[in-house]
DNA sequence: TTCCGACAGTGGGGTCGCAAT
DNA sequence: ATTGCGACCCCACTATCGGAA
C-alpha cells in the first residue's frame, strides 16, 4: 500500500504543512471507492469502528511478505471480514485472519497495521490535519471540510463528499436529526475569577455534573442517544429516551449530562453513573438526564444563536426539572457564590460560559470554561516506568505512594506522567535511576525517598490498588526537595479525603 | 516580533460484556 | 468461577507549528 510510503514521510517531518502536502497527495491518488478507507487509513483509523482486535491480539505476528501486494480495498474486506467475526471461537478464527492478513504484508505495512487496529499510529497527524489536507486535496476551502466534518461526526462521509462533489456537496451537509454532531467543549480555568476573565461579563455559571454527556435526539417517536464520542447508547438509557419522548417537541436536538441520584437527589460518584451507563438490560439504579443546550427545535437550526437564546428556547421545550442548574452572573464575587452553592450540592464544578456565543460545533474555545476545585498532596514515588515515543529513554510515569504510619511503609494510589515538563523528565530519569534498586526493562523501582507534591481531582473507590482508594487525576505540581519521605501525607488522610466526597 | 489557538502525543482510573481457561 | 481482552466512560497536561496580532 501506497499510504504506508506516505504514512512515513509524514512521520519523518514535523512541519505540519508538509504532513498536509503529503497527506493531501495521498488523497487524489485514492480511486472513488477507495476514499472511504483510504481517508481513514490516513488519519489513523479504520474504517470499521470495532473490530476485536487489540494490542493483545497483534503481538504475535507472522513473518512479513517480501513484495508489497496489498491494495487498500482488500485490506478493507479483510478486516471487515475480522470485524464480523463472533460467538465461541471467534478469538482463534479472529487470530486466524488477522495472521493471514498480516502475512501479506510488508514489514512496513504491518507496522502500519499495528497502528491503524491499536488507533495509535503516532504519524503526527490525525483527524484534524486531515481537514487540512482534504481541502487541499478536494480544491474547497477548508472552513467548509470543518464544519461538515463536524455536522456530520464523520470523516471518511467528509472526505467522500470533497473530493467527488466539491463544495456544493460539502455544503449540503447540515444538522441532521437523528445523526450525531460533534459537542462543544470546555477549556478549563484554574478559579472562576480566571473562567470570568475568559468568558467576560455578564456571564451564566452553570451547575457542572459529574456524569455521561449525552446529546438527544427526537424525531416524532424515534429517539436517539448519543456520548461525547458519538456512539449511540440509546438502548442503555432507556429512562432518558422515556423523559425526552414526553417533550411536547416534535423534533428536538437537546446537549446535556446524564447521572446516578441518591434518593435525597444528591449526586452518586461518578462509577455508578459509568457502570450504569454501560449496563444492557434491566436497569437497577436510573440516570437522570440534565440539559444544558439546544441545538435544534422543530425544523429550526439553533447552533448559530446566542447562548441565551439557545438557552430561552430549552427552557421552554424542557420541564425545570430536567434543566442543569443556571446562575447569571455579572460579578467575580456572584459567579464565586454559584461555584461554593455547586460544590455544597455535591457537585464536581461549574462551568461558566458567554451568553453572546454560538454553540461553537466540537471546538473547545474560551466560550465554555470549566473550573472544579484541585486537590493537593505530597506523596512519595515508590517506581517509575520507561516512557515510550518522545519519552523513550526517559523515565516517565511515577508509582505514587502515601505514607502508612501503621506499617512504616507505603501504600500504593496510583500513577500519573502528567505535568512532567522535558526539564522535570530530564532530572527525574536521573535522580530515580540513582535510587533505584531493581532496574526492570519496564519498571524500575526506587528506594521510597522522592517527596513529590501531586494534583487531584478527588479520591476514588478502587478494586486494583492495596489501600481501595485511588486518585483521580493525578498530575505532577512540584518536586519537595524540602520534604522527606517521614513528612509525606498518610494513607488516612486520603481515606479521609475520600469519606467526605 | 511576539502571542496564542489548535493539534498531537503521553498516558491515568474505572466499568461492562464476552470468550477462553 | 475467574481471568484476560476489547471497547468506552471520565480525563490533564506539555510541546510544537504557524497564523494572528
Amino acid at each position: 500500500m501506497d499510504l504506508v510510503a506516505t504514512s512515513a514521510a509524514v512521520s519523518a517531518t514535523s512541519s505540519r504543512k508538509t504532513k498536509v502536502e503529503l497527506l493531501a497527495d495521498a488523497l487524489r491518488r485514492l480511486g472513488p471507492e477507495e476514499i472511504v478507507a483510504g481517508s481513514a487509513y490516513l488519519a489513523g483509523e479504520l474504517r470499521q469502528r470495532q473490530t476485536g482486535v487489540g494490542w493483545a491480539t497483534l503481538r504475535q505476528a507472522p513473518p512479513p511478505a517480501g513484495e508489497p501486494t496489498l491494495t487498500v480495498a482488500a485490506v478493507d474486506r479483510a478486516i471487515e471480514e475480522i470485524s464480523q467475526v463472533g460467538g465461541a471461537g471467534s478469538q482463534g478464527r479472529r487470530r486466524e485472519l488477522v495472521g493471514a492478513l498480516f502475512a501479506a504484508a510488508t514489514a512496513d505495512e504491518q507496522r502500519h497495521l499495528v497502528g491503524l487496529f491499536g488507533g495509535e499510529l503516532r504519524q503526527g497527524a490525525q483527524a484534524g490535519l486531515l481537514v487540512d489536507a482534504i481541502a487541499r486535496a478536494g480544491e474547497v476551502p477548508v472552513t467548509l471540510v470543518r464544519r461538515a466534518l463536524l455536522l456530520a461526526g464523520d470523516l471518511k462521509e467528509v472526505a467522500v463528499a470533497a473530493l467527488t462533489g466539491g463544495a456544493a456537496a460539502l455544503a449540503e451537509v447540515a444538522l441532521r436529526v437523528g445523526r450525531p454532531l460533534a459537542p462543544m467543549l470546555a477549556q478549563s480555568a484554574a478559579s472562576v475569577d480566571d473562567a470570568l476573565a475568559a468568558t467576560g461579563v455578564p456571564a451564566v455559571v452553570d451547575v457542572k455534573l459529574d456524569g455521561i454527556r449525552i446529546q438527544v435526539h427526537r424525531s416524532g417517536d424515534e429517539v436517539a442517544v448519543f456520548t461525547r464520542s458519538l456512539d449511540d447508547i440509546t438502548p442503555r438509557l432507556p429512562e432518558v429516551v422515556a423523559a425526552v419522548r414526553a417533550l411536547p417537541a416534535r423534533e428536538i436536538v437537546l446537549d446535556g449530562e446524564a447521572m446516578a441520584l441518591d434518593a435525597a437527589g444528591r449526586p452518586r460518584p461518578f462509577q455508578e453513573t459509568a457502570s450504569r451507563a454501560a449496563t444492557r438490560g434491566a436497569p437497577v439504579t436510573v440516570l437522570t438526564p440534565y440539559f444544558f443546550d439546544l441545538l435544534h427545535l422543530d425544523g429550526a437550526d439553533l447552533l448559530d444563536a446566542p447562548g441565551r437564546e439557545r438557552w430561552g428556547a430549552l427552557a421552554e421545550a424542557v420541564p425545570a426539572p430536567l434543566l442543569v442548574g443556571r446562575t447569571a452572573v455579572t460579578t467575580p464575587a456572584e459567579a464565586a457564590e454559584a461555584f461554593a452553592a455547586a460544590l455544597a450540592a455535591g457537585q464536581e464544578g461549574v462551568v461558566v460560559k458567554s451568553p453572546e456565543s454560538a454553540y461553537d460545533v466540537g471546538r473547545r474555545g474560551a466560550a465554555w470554561v470549566k473550573v472544579k476545585p484541585r486537590h493537593t498532596l505530597d506523596l512519595v514515588v515508590l517506581a517509575v516506568e520507561w516512557g515510550h515515543g518522545r519519552r523513550k529513554g526517559w523515565l516517565s510515569n511515577l508509582h505514587l505512594g502515601a505514607r502508612d504510619p501503621q506499617t512504616g511503609g507505603f501504600v500504593m494510589l496510583g500513577k500519573t506522567f502528567k505535568g512532567l515538563t522535558d526539564e522535570l523528565l530530564r532530572w527525574q530519569t536521573e535522580r530515580f535511576l540513582e535510587l533505584a534498586v531493581d532496574k526492570g526493562d519496564w519498571v524500575v523501582t526506587v528506594r521510597p525517598e522522592q517527596v513529590v507534591e501531586i494534583a487531584f481531582d478527588g479520591v476514588q473507590a478502587s478494586p486494583r490498588y492495596p489501600g481501595g482508594v485511588a486518585l483521580r487525576f493525578a498530575r505532577v505540581l512540584r518536586y519537595r526537595d524540602d520534604k522527606t519521605a517521614a513528612e509525606a501525607d498518610t494513607i488516612e488522610t486520603v481515606k479521609a479525603i475520600h469519606a467526605k466526597t
